[in-house]
RNA sequence: GGCCCCGUGGUGUAGCCUGGUCUAACACGCAGCCCUGUCAAGGCUGAGAUCGGCGGUUCAAAUCCGCUCGGGGUCGCCA
C-alpha cells in the first residue's frame, strides 16, 4: 500500500471542492449530533472537518465507533460548507470532507491527559508520555519553531561561506570545567572516554587545519545538576574562524540572531546590538548577563558618603568597599521592602539601607545620620522623584554589586516592568581572563584556558592576574546567556604563559594539550569563535519558561528520562566486558 | 547537600489557614441513552478519589504536627 495520494488535513481548501481527498490522521474531537457526525481529523499541517452522513451507512456506522486519538483513514469528497456554517477559527474552515468510507487503522485507548487542548498537566506525566504530549499544540509549535530556527541558522552561515563540519563526540576527558560524562573503554579496559562538553578544542583544530570558517549545530554534554534553562545534553551553535578580530565574530552572530529574528520570527530586533563591558555591566547592572528590558541603573555612591558619620557606610568603606544605591520608582510599602532586604541578604549583603523621596525631602529610619551636604548630593545622583524608593548597599563591591543586581531583578518583577514579548539583545564583552575559585581559592579561567588575553593587558599577567583582560564576550539575551566566545591564543608562548598563570605547569600543559601545543608550532592562524545554547535561543523565542518545552524528550530534574526510565540499574554481562566492578549495588529503581 | 513551592477520581482545580455540615465539590474526559449543521456541540443518566505514604495529636484529620516518598524552582555546581 502506498499513502502517496495523501491529502495534509491542514491544506484542503475550497480549490478542492469536489475533489475526492485521503485524509490520514488522528481523531482530535468529535460531535455526534445524533444523525450527522462530525469529526475533527488532526494532522501535522492542520485540521480539517470531517462530515459522517447516514447516508453513507458504513461510515457512518464506524464514525459512531470513533474515538479520540483513534488513527484513521478517511476518502471522501471535499465540499463546501452549508453557508453561515463556516468555521473562521480553522485555516480548513471554509470546506469539509464527507467521509464515502472510513478505515480506523489503530484504535486508541482514552489517552491519560487532553491531547485535543493545552491545558496544564503534571511535567512528569507529560514526559511519561511525552509522544502523546507532542501532539499537542504547544509542544508541535515549538519543534517545529526550533527546525526553523535550525534552518535559520544553516541558511545564513551557509551564505556567509561557513562549513558544517562534526566533531568526535567520544573524546579524550579533559579536567577542567564541567564534570564529564564517561564512557569506558571495552578495548583498552581502565581507560574512559568523555562525552564532549563541547567541540572547543577540535573547532581550533579545524582552523589549524586551514577550515577557515566552521560551524556545528551539535550536542554537547555536562554532568551538573539541572535548572529550567539547563540539560545535561544539550545543543549548541558553534562556529569558528580564521583571521579575524573580536568584531568580525560578534557581527557575524548578531546578524545571524538579526536573521533569525526576521525570518522566523517576523519580529525584526535592531542591530548592531549595543555592547557593555563586563565591569561596567556589574557597575551598572550588579550582573554579567544584564536583563535590559527595565531601565533600572545602580548608582556610584561612594564618593558622596566619603566623610559620612553613618558608622554602617562608614566601616564598609573604610574597609575598602563601596556604598551603591538603586532608585526605584514608584512607593514600595514595608512588605516589599522586606521582601527586597532578604534578597539582598541572599547574596550576602547584610541588610539594606533605604530612604522614601518626598516632596520636601527624605524620609527613613536612617535619615538623621546624614548631613544637609549628603542628602542633597544623594538626590542629585538619583534623580528621585516624589514617591521614589532609593536603596542602598554597603560592603565588598563582590557583595554590593550582585545584592543589588538582584534587587534590582527582585524590583523589576515586584513593578511588573517586564514585558513579555520584548528582546532585548547585549553584548557583555572584555570579561577577565581569570577568576578566583570560591571553592579553592586558586585562580581558574573564567572562559577557557584558551582565551586571548588582551594585547595591552598581557603585561600584566605574572604580576596581577586578576587584572588580566580577555578578549572575550557573552552574548546575553533580556537576562539570560546565550552564548559565549573569545579570540583564542595561537601563539604555543603566549599559551604556555597562560597557563602557567592557571598553574598548569608545563609538563602538564604538554600532556593535557600537547597535541594543541604541538599543532600550534605549524602554522596556526589567528582565529575566534562563538558557541551559543540553541535551545535557550529557542526557549525565549517560544516565549517558554524552560528548555523542556522545546526538547522533544528531556530529562527531568533527577537527570531521569521518565517515558524509558533511563538511566537503568547496569546489568552484569556490559559490565564484565567492561572490566568493571560496582563498588556498590544499584539501588531499586523508585516507583 | 541547603532553602522554597507543590502532591485531592483518568486530567485540571476547589476544599486545608479557621478540624466535625466531606457520605469530598466543580469542569473536562469516560460509559449508556436522546439528538441531522455541529465546531470547547447540546440534553439526561451513571461509574470513578479511603485526599502521595507512614506515624502522631484529637471524641473526630483531606484539614493540625513529625518523618518520608515523588515533582518543580533555586543556591552550590555549570572551563
Amino acid at each position: 500500500m502506498s499513502l502517496t495520494e495523501r491529502t495534509p488535513a491542514g491544506e484542503v481548501r475550497s480549490d478542492q471542492v469536489g475533489r475526492e481527498v485521503d485524509l490520514y490522521g488522528w481523531v482530535h474531537r468529535r460531535r455526534d449530533l445524533g444523525g450527522l457526525i462530525f469529526i475533527d481529523l488532526r494532522d501535522r499541517s492542520g485540521i480539517i472537518q470531517v462530515k459522517f452522513d447516514p447516508v453513507n451507512a458504513q461510515a457512518h456506522a464506524t464514525g459512531g465507533e470513533l474515538r479520540l486519538e483513534s488513527v484513521i483513514h478517511v476518502r471522501g469528497p471535499v465540499q463546501r460548507r452549508p453557508p453561515g456554517t463556516e468555521n473562521k477559527e480553522l485555516a480548513t474552515g471554509a470546506v469539509e470532507v464527507e467521509a464515502r468510507s472510513v478505515t480506523i487503522l489503530n484504535r486508541a485507548q482514552p489517552p491519560p491527559f487532553a491531547v485535543n487542548e493545552d491545558n496544564p498537566v503534571d511535567e512528569q506525566l507529560r514526559l511519561r508520555y511525552r509522544y502523546l504530549d507532542l501532539r499537542r499544540g504547544r509542544m508541535a509549535r515549538n519543534l517545529q519553531l526550533r527546525h526553523r530556527i535550525a534552518k535559520a541558522i544553516r541558511d545564513f552561515l551557509d551564505d556567509e561561506g561557513f562549513v558544517e563540519i562534526e566533531t568526535p563526540v567520544l573524546i579524550r576527558s579533559t579536567p577542567e570545567g564541567a564534570r564529564d560524562y564517561l564512557v569506558p573503554s571495552r578495548l583498552k579496559p581502565g581507560y574512559v572516554y568523555a562525552l564532549a562538553q563541547s567541540p572547543q578544542l577540535y573547532k581550533q583544530l579545524l582552523m589549524v587545519a586551514g577550515m577557515d570558517r566552521y560551524f556545528q549545530i551539535v550536542r554537547c554534554y555536562r554532568d551538573e545538576d539541572l535548572r529550567a534553562d539547563r540539560q545535561p545534553e544539550f545543543t549548541q551553535l558553534d562556529l569558528e574562524m580564521s583571521f579575524v578580530g573580536e568584531d568580525d565574530v560578534l557581527d557575524v552572530v548578531e546578524r545571524c540572531f538579526a536573521y533569525i529574528w526576521e525570518k522566523v520570527l517576523g519580529n525584526p530586533i535592531s542591530t548592531p546590538i549595543r555592547r557593555i563591558t563586563h565591569a561596567e555591566s556589574m557597575l551598572r547592572y550588579g550582573v554579567d548577563k544584564p536583563d535590559l528590558r527595565y531601565r533600572l541603573e545602580i548608582q556610584e555612591l561612594s564618593p558622596i558618603f566619603a566623610r559620612s558619620e553613618f558608622k554602617i557606610f562608614r566601616q564598609a568603606l573604610d574597609a575598602g568597599g563601596v556604598v551603591r544605591g538603586l532608585r526605584i520608582p514608584r512607593t514600595v510599602g514595608t512588605k516589599e521592602i522586606e521582601a527586597l532586604t532578604e534578597v539582598a541578604r541572599g547574596e550576602g549583603a547584610k541588610g539594606l539601607a533605604f530612604w522614601h523621596r518626598e516632596a520636601d525631602g527624605w524620609r527613613s529610619p536612617i535619615t538623621k545620620f546624614f548631613s544637609e551636604r549628603e542628602l542633597t548630593d544623594l538626590q542629585q545622583t538619583m534623580n528621585a522623584e516624589p514617591g521614589d524608593l532609593v536603596v542602598a548597599v554597603a560592603d565588598r563591591v563582590e557583595v554590593a554589586a550582585p545584592a543589588l543586581g538582584a534587587v534590582r531583578k527582585a524590583a523589576a518583577r515586584m513593578l511588573g516592568l517586564i514585558n513579555a514579548g520584548i528582546f532585548e539583545f547585549v553584548w557583555v564583552t572584555e570579561f577577565p581572563l581569570f577568576e578566583r575559585s570560591k571553592e579553592t581559592g586558586e585562580i581558574t579561567a573564567a572562559h577557557h584556558p584558551f582565551t586571548s588575553p588582551r594585547p595591552e593587558d598581557i603585561g600584566l599577567l605574572d604580576d596581577q592576574p586578576l587584572k588580566v583582560r580577555a578578549r572575550a564576550y557573552d552574548l546575553v539575551l533580556n537576562g539570560t546567556e546565550l552564548g559565549s566566545g573569545s579570540i583564542r591564543i595561537h601563539d604555543p608562548e603566549l599559551q604556555q604563559r597562560v597557563f602557567q598563570g592557571l598553574g598548569i605547569s608545563r609538563e602538564e600543559a604538554e600532556r593535557r594539550f600537547g597535541f594543541l601545543l604541538t599543532a600550534f608550532r605549524y602554522g596556526a592562524p589567528p582565529h575566534g569563535g562563538f558557541a551559543y545554547g540553541l535551545d535557550r535561543v529557542v526557549m525565549l523565542a517560544a516565549g517558554e519558561e524552560t528548555v523542556r518545552e522545546v526538547i522533544a524528550f528531556p530529562k527531568n530534574q533527577q537527570a531521569e528520562e521518565p517515558m524509558t526510565d533511563a538511566p537503568a540499574p547496569a546489568e552484569p554481562k556490559p559490565l564484565r566486558e567492561l572490566g568493571l566492578q560496582l563498588l556498590r549495588p544499584p539501588a531499586p529503581p523508585t516507583p
